[in-house]
DNA sequence: AAGATCTTCAACCGCTTGTTT
DNA sequence: TAAACAAGCGGTTGAAGATCT
C-alpha cells in the first residue's frame, strides 16, 4: 500500500505554528470538535495537515494541558515508570495528567537522564555505596508452571555462583500465579508481565500490591484477565540492590532486571539478578 | 561584544496499529 | 480477506535562546 507523505501536499504549511493559527484551531475545535483530523484543516481554513493540527493540539493547546516545570513528584513518577516501561512514553504520561508523551521524553532526555547517570557517578567513588559486583541468571524453563518463586528457605543454588557471599543476609519470596494455558499462549506478553511484577521497590512492598501493580499495564501486554498474587516472605528483606546497566545508577531496590541479553528460546525465559558484594538472595529451581 | 557551543523543546517523520469498507 | 484510511507512537530534527570562551 503507497500511501502519500503527510504535508507532502503543496501549499501546507510547516514549522512553528502562530498565535493566529492556534487560535483558528482553538475556536474550530471548541465549536465543532476535532472529529476527523485529516479533514478538520480544510474545514477550519489551516493550511496544515490533519497531523500537525492534531499535534499540536495534543500537545499545546488542549485546555486540560498542565504547562510549567515538572514537579518533583512528577519526575520521581516519570523515572520510576521508565524504569518499569521503558521509553513508552504514552503509557508513563497517562500516568501523569496533563502532561504529554512529547513533554515527558523531552524532560526525559534533559533533565532526568542525566540526574540518573550522576549520583552512580558519586556512588563509584565510595566504598559502602559501590553496588553491583554479583550477577547471576534464572531460567524460567517450564512455560506451563503456575508460579515463579525466589525465596531464602530453598538450597543456595546462588551460592555456587557466589561463593564469597553470606547466604543468610538476604531473602525474599516473589511469587506469581498464572494459569498455564494463558502464559503459555502469551511467550512475549508473558515475559514483560514478569518483568513488571518483580519490578517493585522495597518500601512499596508493604502497600496493597493490588495497588503497585497497574493493572493497565498487564491490558497492555495483552494479560487483563488472569489472577495475579505476590507475597514477600520475609519483612526485614530484601537488601538487594537494583543495577541498572544502561544509566548505572542504583538504589535500594527489590528489582530483577531483565537480561540485556534477552534471550526467548522458545519458552525460555531469562532474568539477569544483581546483588550487592555480601548479600545474597536464594534461587528456586525451575 | 561577538562568535561558538550547548541546551531545550516544539514540531516533524516514518512506522505501526486499529478501524472501516 | 485485503485494501484504504485514520490515529497514535517513538525517534529525530532544527530553530531559538542560553551559556561559554
Amino acid at each position: 500500500m503507497v500511501r502519500a507523505p503527510c504535508c507532502e501536499k503543496m501549499g501546507l504549511k510547516k514549522g512553528p505554528w502562530t498565535a493566529e493559527e492556534d487560535q483558528i484551531l482553538i475556536s474550530y475545535i471548541q465549536k465543532h470538535g476535532h472529529g476527523n483530523w485529516r479533514a478538520l484543516p480544510k474545514q477550519a481554513g489551516l493550511l496544515r495537515c490533519g497531523k500537525s493540527c492534531r499535534l499540536r493540539w495534543i500537545n499545546y493547546l488542549r485546555p486540560d494541558i498542565k504547562r510549567g516545570n515538572f514537579t518533583i513528584e512528577e519526575e520521581e513518577t516519570i523515572i520510576k515508570l521508565h524504569e518499569m516501561l521503558g521509553n513508552r512514553w504514552s503509557a508513563i504520561a497517562a500516568k501523569l495528567p496533563g502532561r504529554t508523551d512529547n513533554e515527558i521524553k523531552n524532560v526525559w532526555h534533559t533533565h532526568l537522564k542525566k540526574r540518573l547517570i550522576k549520583p552512580n557517578q558519586m556512588n563509584s567513588s565510595s566504598s559502602d555505596t559501590k553496588r553491583v559486583s554479583n550477577k547471576s541468571k534464572i531460567k524460567r524453563s517450564d512455560s506451563n508452571s503456575s508460579t515463579i518463586t525466589v525465596q531464602s528457605s530453598e538450597p543456595a543454588s546462588l551460592n555456587s555462583n557466589f561463593p564469597e557471599m553470606d547466604t543468610t543476609s538476604a531473602s525474599c519470596t516473589t511469587t506469581t500465579t498464572t494459569t498455564s494455558s494463558e502464559f503459555s499462549s502469551a511467550t512475549n506478553t508473558g515475559e514483560r508481565k514478569i518483568m513488571n511484577m518483580m519490578n517493585i521497590k522495597n518500601e512499596e512492598l508493604e502497600d496493597s500490591l493490588e495497588n503497585i501493580i497497574d493493572e493497565s499495564l498487564w491490558t497492555e501486554a495483552g494479560i487483563d484477565d488472569e489472577t495475579t498474587n505476590m507475597t514477600i516472605s520475609n519483612n526485614e528483606l530484601p537488601s538487594l540492590q537494583y543495577y541498572d546497566p544502561v544509566f548505572n545508577n542504583s538504589e535500594e531496590n527489590l528489582s530483577f532486571q531483565p537480561s540485556t541479553n534477552f534471550e526467548d528460546d522458545g519458552m525460555d525465559f531469562w532474568y539477569d539478578i544483581f546483588i550487592r558484594t555480601g548479600e545474597s538472595i536464594e534461587l528456586p529451581e525451575f
